[in-house]
DNA sequence: AAAATATTCGAAAACGATTTCGTATTTAAA
DNA sequence: TTTAAATACGAAATCGTTTTCGAATATTTT
């Protein structure tokens, strides 16, 4: 791999010091128009390209953003590096794009890679698995740039992206008892999340707010297995006090519920209601289409690049302040909800 | 942003040159035992970091490696990268991740940006878009190792990884005229694309193979925007010799068709039967569930990050050898091509 | 015309690692 | 005991930029 000309040889075939030629490609004022010109034609045409090594080192940033996510396979974290990379790459920053697979020992793994300056910042959603944040603490107190969406870290003062996730679920909720619900459970990942804890505030509420007494029987955590899942949804389903209703926080265990229902008798909307939070492209197509609360993915993306950006290129730019920002989410009412 | 302790620092502490501490940190048989222990111990409870573009600009190397795919809202693609970063990430490669949204133009420009050694090598499927190839084959004689999986270029001497789009595409057509169909349409993106040349052919050869003439007015070029797409098949079904069967030769468009159906009075199997090229994650929660032919996505990116580990960290390895490399895709029948 | 100020550029240091070359000390061979 | 070879480390160059400092020439001011 032969790398193309370098500044001290575009500098030679000009004869010119480097520190000029340097001077000239960044626009100095330093440098006279006509010198300018001279450099910049000769570049062009010797398709001069710095070395983005030589520069991260002697300007001590890297020109990248470490984006990590918990799991590439899924609409949401997808829409989101989307709107990052809308805004990002205008800038000439490139994404590193990480996935813990929910692992926390990856995640640590990943964030220790980053300790040594590879990236300018970090825009991350944790893994399930995290209570033990002192990598992230660690990483912080470093001065690197983080930033969280969706899965944030309460802990880590520092700018946070999300949904109005306690609104949401609520809504979706009050939803589900105007559709007729009485007893609505209530699917989560981990309560160590973010995102389930405040989502299941929202339904707790809800039902408070109906005057029905939450059973915690009905707040179910699953795992990252879905065939585990699936078992576990199915033998709720088929017992005595079965649900009617089924708030999944998250896609997958809402999927993980349709299939389940295959395995019963039961069908959806008439014996069970589903709502779930989900960026899935064709919840329309399912059967029934799944009711969503669907979450401004890309736009949760381009916020958090563009406070980054703004952090990164202007100087003196103070920290990032610790304060959520919350886009709302939208709820899309499908047959999964319906009354016939 | 602190940057950690750097080599000479860390030398200093232990009154020793840097690159003595080097040496030591690397391995060096230059190195006595003794203080190689003292070097290390030193360096982790000072916890030193390299800077890696110091490294980078030494070396040559940059330890990353740039993946370019047309969409990221897409399973396959996020298959594939899941794929590579298990191999690459264990051998300390960092992934580049970019998205060209099909977009020829954005291609481009990505590409220039990977001339300057920015990445050690590059793992790409080109876009719907791409006939004019200069920009990649600029890149291949600069000597920057280039790898293609799926949406390969031929023109391009190096090793491709792709499924066995001809034999899946034959097996596929042969399976939906043994449900009894008569008339089959076939769905493509756009002709530039490797893939859709290859399952066009099997589709013909199929159609051929069973006595019948392929009409032209069956292969159906669809465009980027779902809506349009939706219109085009659904004015092909209304259309008074419609197809009673139909190959996507890509996932979104069985999805248009979906959607196209549900605007007509026609219903899936019984008047039309759909096949898809498809890595969705439920298949089979569609209605009805979706025949697919599914592409080992995840072995395939395994595949290509292997080879290229090889040649990056091998010494004197030869160029990536100029071979197509197929890896088997599994046709699996659902209700979508059922005859009842 | 002399002095002060712009204007334009070059020399060299710096970023932080690796590596070539050189050298002092030990150890082994003659 | 002398010589040769092995061992263990240091000094300095190097990768390709940017930037500080310095200086020469040109221009303006007094």
């Amino acid at each position: 791999m032969k790398n193309g000309i370098s500044l001290k040889e575009l500098a030679a075939r000009l004869k010119l010091a480097p520190s000029t030629v340097s001077r000239a490609l960044n626009d100095s004022y330093e440098i006279s128009e006509a010198t300018k010109k001279k450099v910049i034609s000769m570049a062009e045409k010797l398709n001069y390209q710095p070395n983005p090594f030589a520069r991260s080192l002697r300007e001590n940033k890297s020109k990248s953003i470490a984006v990590i996510i918990p799991e590439r396979i899924n609409n949401f974290f997808a829409q989101v590096i989307d709107g990052i990379e809308s805004i990002t790459s205008e800038h000439g920053y490139h994404l590193l794009v990480y996935s813990t697979h929910e692992d926390v020992e990856k995640e640590k793994k990943i964030v220790s890679l980053l300790q040594n300056g590879r990236a300018d910042a970090i825009v991350m959603s944790v893994s399930s698995q995290t209570n033990d944040i002192s990598h992230l603490k660690n990483l912080y107190e470093r001065g690197l740039p983080i930033l969280f969406f969706d899965r944030v870290c309460a802990e880590i003062p520092t700018t946070k992206f999300i949904t109005n996730d306690y609104e949401s679920a609520f809504e979706g909720t009050k939803h589900l008892l105007q559709q007729g619900c009485k007893r609505i459970a209530f699917l989560m990942l981990s309560m160590e999340l973010s995102i389930t804890r405040e989502r299941h505030r929202g339904y707790l509420d809800a039902l408070k707010n109906a005057g029905i007494e939450p059973e915690s029987r009905l707040s179910i955590c699953c795992s990252h297995q879905d065939a585990e899942n699936i078992q576990l949804i199915t033998e709720l389903l088929n017992s005595k006090s079965r649900p009617d209703g089924i708030l999944a926080s998250v896609e997958k265990l809402a999927l993980s519920t349709y299939h389940a229902v295959k395995k019963t008798d039961l069908s959806i909307p008439d014996d069970l209601k589903v709502i779930s939070f989900s960026n899935m492209s064709i919840p329309n197509l399912l059967n029934p289409s799944l009711t969503t609360i669907t979450q401004p993915a890309e736009a949760i993306g381009q916020e958090c690049a563009k406070i980054l950006i703004k952090k990164l290129t202007k100087p003196r730019q103070p920290d990032l302040p610790n304060e959520v920002i919350s886009l709302p989410s939208k709820l899309t009412i499908r047959e999964s909800t319906l009354v016939r």
